[in-house]
This record gives C-alpha cells, structure tokens and sequence, in this order.
DNA sequence: CTTGACCTTCCAGTTACTGGAAGTGAGAAA
DNA sequence: TTTCTCACTTCCAGTAACTGGAAGGTCAAG
C-alpha cells in the first residue's frame, strides 16, 4: 500500500505519516522502486496512532501506548496510568480555558462595541 | 527600571520580555551601559500584554491590542471583535477538549488498571 | 580587588507538523 | 514511443512562543 492510499485509509496526510517515520513511530517496509509499503499490521498502527492523537495524546504517548499496545503481556494498570495522566491534563486545560472564558466573556458583553473608544475590554485588560 | 525588576513587576520573566524586544511587541530605552530601561509606560504595556496572554491571546493578538491601547481614537467595536473572535476560539477548543474528555474518561474507568493485558483503553484506540 | 548578582548577545532546542522545491517512477493517452 | 499527469522521493525552511545555556560585560559590597 502506497502512502497516498495509506493517508486516505488512515485519516493521517501523507506529511505526517513521512514525519511518524522521521521519528522513529513506524516504519513501512519499501518497494524495489524505493516506494514506502503499508501492510495491514502497519495501517492498524497507523490507525491507533491517529485515534490517540485524536484524544489529544502527545506524539511521545503515542510511542508509548503502541509498544503497550503491541507487548501482549503487557499490565493493563501501565496503560491506565498514561490515560490517567493525560485526563488530568485535559481537565487542567479544561479548567484553564473556562476560567479564561469566565473573565472574557464579562468584558465582552459590557463593550457596547460601536466606534467610540471607551471599552471595558481595554480598561480590563489595562486594570 | 532594569529587566530584573521589570520582570518582577510584571509577572514575565526576563526571557520572555527580550523576546517581545526581540519581535518588535514593545522596545525600552537602554542606558549608557546598554542595560534595557523600563519607564511607566513601558511597564503599564508589560502589564497589558501579560494580562492579555494570560486570558489566552495570542501574541500577534496582543500586537494589535496594544496599538487600539494606544490608540485614544480607537472605535471599541474593534477591540471587541478582537475579543470576540478569541473567545469563539476558546469555546471551540473547550468543546475539543470536553469531548476527548468524555471519550477518554469513559475508557478509563471502564479500565480495571491491574496487571492483566486486556484493556478498554488499547481496544478502543485499536478499535 | 575580588566576588556574586545581574546584565548583554547569540545560538540551539522545544512540539508536531506543514509547505515547497527539485527530481524520479508509474500508468495512460496520443 | 513520446508525452502528460500524478504520486512518489528527499531535503530544507518555517510555524508559535518561548526556554536554556554559553560566553562575556557591569556594578555594588566587602
């Protein structure tokens, strides 16, 4: 399976299946034309990868959580705790944005937004 | 006022403040030992670009802040539609970030995290 | 006069791609 | 067979917003 085709099946563009490979993520076996060749075990880890980086996963989790996926005696706490910590992290984020949110909406709505220059949005963010 | 003291002041370390030098966002006097020089001025602008980054703007967000801070002329529906646009932005991101949540909590929990191989959160990334 | 804190510039690295240039291979139409 | 158009190859540069570190200058205190 060539990259194109790789790219369509596996949501990924072809770019970045290129940069995966750079670093080391996976790497496809090459036809005599020196073409990049995707079995169907490499497209179920092109899949995974782009389904973790889909929940927001680093790049360096992804490595990690193939291996697990891959190590067949693996401990399925070993997993949980990738999960778990980026979950975490989400809700940190989460939490940052909405305080964020918070704080811009309540400017938003007090600028009248008309062509005068007093606004509560500079004042604000002038204190 | 030395960047030191600058940095104190406006809660950016020194680093980040010479890279603002660096992209042009705010330019201090400079002593006769080349030292950098925070007036006032200079400080109420550090001030406003750190308030400015901490609800999330991003720096070329803050270019243009700074200039309708300026501007005594400015028509408050231009920074409004500055902010405006900000806060759609962190409304899409907080919705990206609530759904990983909620497929990923999901994974997790249904995870018993011993040390046993099988796992929700492999399967469901493998699918 | 030395010490230590603070300042200077410059260069490299981070994350995860993305765009583009220059050149090669494959398959189909004329 | 030539030509055309894709798709493929490698390599280099750029993105956002810093951050770390090296090598060296400045200043106040003791």
């Amino acid at each position: 399976m060539n990259i194109g085709a790789a790219a369509e099946a596996s949501g990924l563009p072809a770019k970045t299946i290129r940069y995966y490979e750079e670093i080391g993520l996976i790497t496809p076996d090459r036809k005599a034309n020196s073409y990049r060749d995707y079995s169907d075990d490499h497209m179920h880890k092109l899949r995974f990868i782009q389904r973790a980086r889909s929940l927001g996963f680093s790049v360096e989790d992804c490595r990690q959580l193939l291996s697990l996926y891959e190590d067949k005696g693996r401990a399925s706490a070993d997993v949980k705790s990738v999960a778990q910590e980026h979950l975490t992290e989400i809700e940190r984020k989460i939490a940052e944005l909405s305080s964020m949110h918070d704080v811009l909406s309540h400017l938003v709505s007090a600028c009248r937004g008309d062509n005068r220059p007093d606004c509560p949005i500079i004042d604000g963010l002038a204190k």
